[in-house]
DNA sequence: TATATTGTGAAACAATCGTTCTAAAACTAA
DNA sequence: TTAGTTTTAGAACGATTGTTTCACAATATA
């Protein structure tokens, strides 16, 4: 069948990954993603068509590997606070434990809400996809924590839009101040605590 | 002295904002800002220096002249919820009333915060300014208008975060759901009349 | 009116962008 | 080994990037 690829694909979508989230879709030149992933351009336009079939790659891993094992911890039933406590927490070690002005800072998908979403539909379809699966899966946790616990249904939607809106914007706080991104990140810890005492699942 | 300028200068920066808060600073072209303000390289370069001269004047006329003046209604010392309600309801009109992809969509330092503060110091110093006025205008809003009533001040920072969030993920939203944005702006809302009932001041 | 000074238009600049091309290398299948 | 197929290295591509240069137009000052 001919000679065989000498890389491993999904190494160098990682590598790749992390590049793009670290300079952006438009920030991230093909000579830094020769370097980055230690392949040709020739290797990379056969393996992947283009640079934005790359990103396109970039972005799916990342919702693999990253997003959706977080969120995944929100599913998983809760019957109180924990499920949704766990997840802030997660974000918070993340945004905590990074070295000073690391890559893999705030979230690829944020980046590009700004970026390419502007102009590109399809971005901008899998950025909004992002949130909608930001907003299940908080509404998932929320709804099996207060279970029994007659809430507004109004007031249920404001609550998961808040939630929502305190990781995003934690994620894009997340580079330009990381000590209020954590902080973010906290508040909105401390809101689920106040919605949800112990005791009342 | 010479000849003279055959533009208004002030005009000419915020037709090269409402660019750069459209298509991002990478993503305006000088070919493109020639023909959104009328002039030629050699007049921009004359009168700003480089591209990041622009840039940066339009960033000030951003904040003198959409930013501040939306604080400034928050400043005014009202002891009841109306400030905040109005500062969301401003929002929120300008977010339903702008024609469907419409450049000035969003925040011109929210998209900011993504691109150029990820590598540029000077950048991320403007954003997190921007960052910290929205804060501490709402601060200053929610203190007169909930005067008399002791509330926890760990809760108060807490609830200010949440607002400064709701503003700055609808703003990042805006450019990717624009029904979702305007949600958020409410569930903003909606929080204030549930912290403010009538009647508190 | 003459002179000095400043703004403007257009072309040219080197550098970089993403993409394509060509030929050789490396492998499978016969 | 041979033939056929696919990957890879590297140069070259045209287009576009931000910036500079230069000659000329225009005006204040003397």
């Amino acid at each position: 069948m001919g000679r065989l690829q000498t890389f491993d694909e999904s190494v160098v979508v990682q590598s790749a990954r992390d590049l793009f989230w670290a300079k952006g879709y438009e920030g991230a030149s093909l000579a830094d993603l020769e370097t980055a992933t230690g392949l040709g351009r020739s290797s990379l336009y056969h393996a992947f068509g283009s640079k934005r079939g790359l990103f396109d790659a970039a972005v799916s891993d990342y919702m693999q590997t990253v997003i959706r094992p977080r969120l995944a911890g929100l599913r998983v039933g809760a019957t109180d606070a924990s499920a949704l406590l766990a997840y802030y927490d997660g974000l918070t070690v993340a945004t905590a434990g990074l070295p000073n002005g690391s890559p893999r800072t705030g979230c690829l998908l944020v980046n590009c809400a700004a970026g390419l979403a502007a102009h590109d539909d399809a971005a901008r379809a899998v950025v909004d996809g992002y949130r909608a699966e930001l907003s299940d899966a908080l509404r998932d946790a929320l709804v099996h924590a207060s279970s029994g616990a007659g809430t507004d249904p109004n007031q249920f939607d404001d609550r998961v839009r808040t939630l929502a809106s305190l990781s995003m914007s934690a994620m894009l706080v997340a580079r330009v101040n990381r000590i209020e991104a954590i902080a973010l990140l906290n508040a909105a810890s401390n809101l689920i605590r106040v919605w949800l005492p112990d005791g009342c699942g």
